[in-house]
DNA sequence: AACTACAACTTGTATATACAAGATAATTTT
DNA sequence: AAAATTATCTTGTATATACAAGTTGTAGTT
């Protein structure tokens, strides 16, 4: 628990709506409390309430109408972020299995990294890693990730294999994926990759570089990924 | 100028930040005037500015930084939206020129639409046109585009060869799209399609699905495009 | 010259209050 | 019974104020 010295109260409503709205103690569809409910709840004005659930807003988790109230969202994993979904309904649940190719260790960055880095970053330093995701017992999902080695101590030794990157790094040292881009490709899986994949050299791969900007200056997570897409699809949101 | 009858006032301070910044008024790393001196200036408190500026935030126009000031950040275009970058660098300003395969018609929503529609938005119909864009006299990128007919008048009837499709919404209709999904695959192009792009039938393809949420309800634009990566690739940002 | 303390800025958080305007259900009128 | 009105919820916008806390330059001290 890093977390500032003092929360500030919106944040803690934001946290504790957030986390009720995770947990599914409300579903989509539900209004949360009034706001000037919240405020007797918390004991506060509504321009603190409102502060919150503007952050809720801005992630995503409620959209809100005038005269009526805030409306809890369709839950969506990995707000902003890649995620990989079904290509059947109903399919889009099951866990992506995952597998360290290559355990987490902290490098220099090469010469001809393939985004331009910003001088402390680079004196920083990175943590490499390489993992393959499975759905139904069938690789999916090629990874070579990239981390600014910046205040992330003992990242190496955690256990990346069942738990969410993102949700590791938002727990253990409150660091949030902001924004990002992306390029994508489409290519013919000649590469080592589709060996991994287990697919046919001539079969066409999804290839993609991303750069994803944290709330930490200068700490940015790269991934270089490959994906089958035969049944499965890549899903993002923005 | 269809805006509502009155503008708040935040709103319009939002909207004159954002266009001296995207003027060039101001450059990359400028400080915004203070809270206290954009309150003199526009005889306001600083809720109200700030809320302005909150705005500017979340667009990624500013970055703030507690007892500095209001950063103007680097500008980018497109934000959110998907665009086309060139694979080598300085070729990322070429512009796309566009061929219109099937003008914009009044159309009702086909029965298997690739995305559940609402039930408003299924009575409004929709407008639908197919267009062919070119990089260098080469053809790049086929895609469909389907727009819910929500008070878009004569738009069938608009060029939509030179100039942006989000440009005309915004500057005619003043639709501005706010978030959106979009699903990815890689395909061997063996569709009809791949002649129109002119390769072979195994070249593999970027197949995308998209769907773009505007800020007028149940105006959506759903796309869904085929992208030869052979030379460029696609890229967006969020 | 280097360090310290302070003043004067900046944004961050919070309270208290007021009225406007959309949504909804109850009430009254027709 | 149907329509119009009203009351009462809700969120949206706005003012006025206060103090906390980060940043920066300056004046004073060592």
């Amino acid at each position: 628990m890093n977390r500032k010295e003092t929360t500030p109260l919106y944040r803690k409503i934001t946290d504790d709506l957030k986390t009720a709205i995770e947990k599914g103690s409300y579903s989509k569809g539900d209004l949360l409390p009034s706001e000037n409910d919240l405020c007797k709840t918390y004991n506060t004005t509504r321009a603190t309430i409102r502060q919150a659930l503007g952050a809720l807003m801005i992630s995503g988790h409620i959209t809100r109408k005038h005269g009526k109230g805030s409306i809890v969202a369709e839950p969506k994993n990995g707000l902003g972020i890649l995620s990989l979904k079904g290509f059947t309904a109903g399919i889009g649940n099951k866990p992506l299995s995952t597998v360290i190719l290559q355990k987490p260790s902290k490098q220099a960055w090469s010469e001809d990294f393939y985004y331009a880095l910003e001088e402390d970053e680079l004196a920083a330093g990175c943590i490499f890693f390489v993992r393959l995701r499975y759905l139904d017992q069938k690789p999916l999902l090629y990874e070579e990730t990239h981390i600014t080695n910046l205040n992330l101590p003992h990242f190496t030794s955690r256990n990346l294999e069942n738990r969410s990157l993102f949700r590791i790094l938002e727990e253990n040292y409150q660091v949030k994926v902001k924004e990002g881009e992306q390029k994508i490709w489409a290519i013919n899986g000649n590469e080592p990759v589709s060996k991994l994949l287990n697919v046919t050299s001539g079969h066409p791969l999804v290839h993609m570089k991303r750069r994803l900007q944290t709330n930490i200056r200068n700490l940015n997570i790269y991934s270089s990924l490959y994906c089958n897409t035969e049944e499965y699809f890549l899903q993002d949101y923005f």
